[in-house]
DNA sequence: GTTCCGCATGAATCGATAG
DNA sequence: ACTATCGATTCATGCGGAA
């Protein structure tokens, strides 16, 4: 049988990386801190820096992605003085330079966002989760995904007619077609690039974790049993912890020795659990 | 009684804009031409060449506008060779520059999204809706837009503890505290910055323009009775009907003669329910 | 009149094939 | 090599006619 790893490392990201291997990494999912964000804890990093911060981290996650790897990076940028920041868009920008392909942006819609009111803004209630590859050839295992089918399909597919099931193109001249009988018997579709998770309400120690769902997603979508994740700013360890339950190796890099500790207990917890995942399959 | 134009002008917007007076607009809201989208009737603008293109319009829609005014702008970049353009960016940015303040990325979150199915991404249901502002004290009429209470809004609100409220209090520090009144005994919520709405795929005659609810909820948000709204990518005259059945006054300019006649069309059919709409209002 | 059901259509995208 | 065209795939909505 095969083991799991799951390896937590204290210490900062921009010298940890380089300690890595080429080319091992098969998802990167991480939520970085923001710019202006969480000062009291990360210090804040001033949107103007921001860019020049980033790259020298997104060089290593570079060059530890395997070339049918990805890399997911949940970011947001605020509003400031009435504006919102563009060191995101700068950010993106300077990322397909620096040689990665922006393949997608999926939108994370939050079910329950901060509430709040503003004379001038609605509450904010989406954050970008950013795809970047490496190469047009990476690995995407979208059967994993699938969510039910809408309640649309109750009323129109019970039964199907004989036009549809021989009629093949629209006349639109779009090419569209649609060949109904191919919708029997079907209750899960592919899901779209916007996704619905809740942000985590409990009280965590770390300021801004994000929901486990929101790991567990690009972990299904992205990885196969035993493949390598990293978040590189680990946080309280939802990364790694959701990781290993899913029986994937997988590291985290993180800077605050307090977290680390949070982290650590998480998968000593969660260990028990994978020995009973462990015990459960047969390789 | 004050009476309500809506002209619809035939041209090229880069002309048409020329010939307006200054600071007399209170809402743009457009959706011009994707780039390489729409070949067969507006020609295709390629990526590279789209920031260039787009800002003397840009240029002269910061000249109409009010300084309390707002421009909302709808895109989204396609998808090609396997990665996302990166064009509607630098747009942004080039926008900053040329003075605009970018308040707020609004998203479309379209319910019927384009069917397909590919091995590298998953359908795109989403669009952006670009906010700008001249000045950081534009007009915003939120009451105007306030949403039934959903059930996700009943549950969450009614677990709003006293420990939420001192917690969300030493974080932020934003008055969130104080503002929590004003969310109990509701039946009606304020919006987020995502707008959720379907397609309109019952025209045959002409290629898609937003769906009617997309403007209106603009139209209500930053306008009132009477004031001055702009579209000058008009289409098949989407805005301008929508606006004169609000009770606003527009503009709209088209380039493609075909399209105007049809905008024409829809506005003097509703010029009856403009004299119905005028005989019930007192002013 | 309601409800039910048939059906066209939509700012899509990729890979293969053709010029 | 690089662009242009074509075929294949697919989900939810609203309209209009039928029950």
């Amino acid at each position: 049988m095969e083991n799991i790893t799951t390896a937590i490392l204290l210490g900062d990201s921009r010298e940890v990386l380089k300690t890595l291997d080429n080319n091992f990494v098969d998802l990167v999912v991480t939520s970085p801190p923001y710019a202006d964000r969480r000062k009291n804890t990360y210090g804040g990093i001033a949107p103007k820096k921001y860019v020049k911060w980033f790259l020298p981290i997104s060089e290593q996650i570079l060059r530890v992605l395997k070339p049918t790897g990805t890399f997911i990076l949940n970011i947001k940028e605020k509003a400031n003085n009435g504006e919102r920041n563009a060191y995101v868009l700068e950010l993106i920008l300077a990322l397909r330079k620096q040689g990665w392909l922006w393949t997608e942006e999926f939108i994370w819609h939050k079910k329950n966002c901060y509430p709040g009111k503003w004379p001038n803004r609605f509450r904010d209630s989406w954050e970008r989760l950013l795809q970047f590859n490496k190469t047009k050839k990476f690995n995407m295992y979208q059967d994993a995904v699938m969510t039910p089918i809408g309640d649309w399909a109750n009323g129109r597919l019970k039964k199907i007619s004989e036009t549809d099931k021989t009629r093949d193109n629209s006349k639109s001249g779009s090419g569209f077609g649609k060949n109904i009988s191919n919708w029997l018997n079907r209750n899960m579709v592919y899901p779209t690039n916007v996704v619905r998770f809740a942000t985590v309400c409990n009280n965590k120690k770390h300021s801004a974790a994000f929901p486990e769902k929101l790991p567990e997603w690009f972990i299904k979508l992205f990885t196969k049993k035993y493949d390598m994740v990293l978040d590189p700013f680990l946080g309280s360890g939802t990364t790694v912890e959701v990781a290993q339950r899913m029986g994937r190796n997988s590291i985290g890099i993180e800077i605050i020795p307090e977290y680390v500790e949070t982290a650590k207990t998480k998968i000593k917890k969660s260990t028990e659990l994978d020995t009973l995942f462990s015990s459960k399959i047969k390789v």
